[in-house]
DNA sequence: AGAAAATCTTGACGTTCGTCCCAACTCGGT
DNA sequence: ACCGAGTTGGGACGAACGTCAAGATTTTCT
């Protein structure tokens, strides 16, 4: 009897914090897009409220304050971004095939998520500063550095050779070149882009040694 | 007569211009030390006039607003740097030479300037959502990649060979070494750090192509 | 349907921010 | 010695911030 009852309670306490979670990230969510356009430094609570359909109290009904809604909107980056280039390792059959479609699907995501990427990065500088933020940031680094290692050791399959550094290397130098590339998007400059559009494939060469 | 009380005056109007521009630079330097150290979000007026000698009014005796003395501070960030690795390839006779101390002031800077470096960073990173700081940040920027310039090419020209990308690749690699071993410093991940040390010498020697 | 729990709105609180003003002070020129 | 321009300190202003509480509203369960 008990057992049933407090089943169907368990049953009801779960669906209310399902309900409650799901909120949460779409709240977060609605976050991640007004941090992406206005940076960490100039948005406040009251912007992120504006910016979704509810109200700024519901922002303290569902986060204790403001770090813990900006700590759970940076997880969420993670889940967009940090398998983007999983199904191009998948359906790659030869090298030329896997460089060409990463480097497409890099400079794509480059400009069509410009914004959200410049948020990665204004967080992973906040925590330069704030020690709260290294944690997750630094998870979140590693995850992108993960992500990197699968591509190149994958290319490096493929070509039939070895890599020449550590994945940290490569993740280093791809996401320098990816920073730099976001820097001269947003300014304008094209022609500084499509430079490195060029000269990023020569590096995925650099990262491979073996059969040329 | 006109003339000659004109000059005298024109000197006492030069004397108070060269002072007010030497405190300005001198504000603006201590300014530069408190933001190194709290970051561009969380840096106010009063945390920059705390730490100087001065008092709050006098920030606006000297700057026009926040913007004008931050500004400023950033332009002294580039006297400060960008001129660090000159001597380095001054007095370099050999290629190894210059490789070996270029990499030796490249992590000494590292470790010493940390909070000015993150800083840069910081500021960089607001150019991409503020751009009217972007003009600056450009600017800085192409300063930074011509010194990296200099070294790289002065080493092909050591070593005999040429560079096998422009010297914005150059300046992309480096710089993300740098920036990721900035983090992995100030996160105390020292094994890290000297992972980054090693590699950067092999990632300039792939920088030149030639006679190895 | 009615009660209870949850969700949401509204408005206010104390604090801190950039900015500004004015009085006090300093110092070189007459 | 005195005067006036330059310089500095301290306080005050309105705006915006994070936070919170109390009531209205919606949803959920019996």
């Amino acid at each position: 009897m008990t057992d049933v009852v407090e089943t169907k309670q368990d049953k009801i306490a779960r669906r209310q914090v399902d309900k409650f979670q799901a909120r949460r990230t779409q709240l977060a969510t609605d976050a991640l897009n007004t941090l992406a356009e206005l940076g960490y430094a100039r948005t406040s609570l009251r912007d992120i409220a504006q910016n979704s359909e509810f109200s700024l109290g519901v922002m303290h009904y569902y986060f204790a304050d403001k770090r813990d809604l900006i700590t759970q909107a940076v997880r969420q980056y993670e889940a967009v971004c940090v398998t983007r280039y999983d199904e191009v390792v998948a359906r790659a059959t030869s090298a030329e095939q896997l460089r060409d479609e990463f480097v497409e699907m890099f400079f794509d995501t480059l400009a069509e998520d410009a914004p959200l990427h410049r948020l990665w990065y204004d967080l992973r500088n906040q925590s330069l500063f704030d020690e709260s933020f290294r944690a997750d940031v630094l998870e979140i680094d590693g995850h992108r550095e993960a992500m990197v290692g699968r591509v190149v050791s994958r290319y490096a399959s493929l070509r039939g050779g070895e890599l020449t550094g550590t994945p940290a290397v490569a993740y280093t130098l791809l996401d320098g070149i990816f920073h730099r590339a976001l820097l001269h998007h947003l300014t304008g400059m094209t022609e500084a882009v499509a430079r490195l559009r060029l000269e990023l494939s020569k590096v995925m060469d650099y990262l491979v040694a073996g059969p040329q």
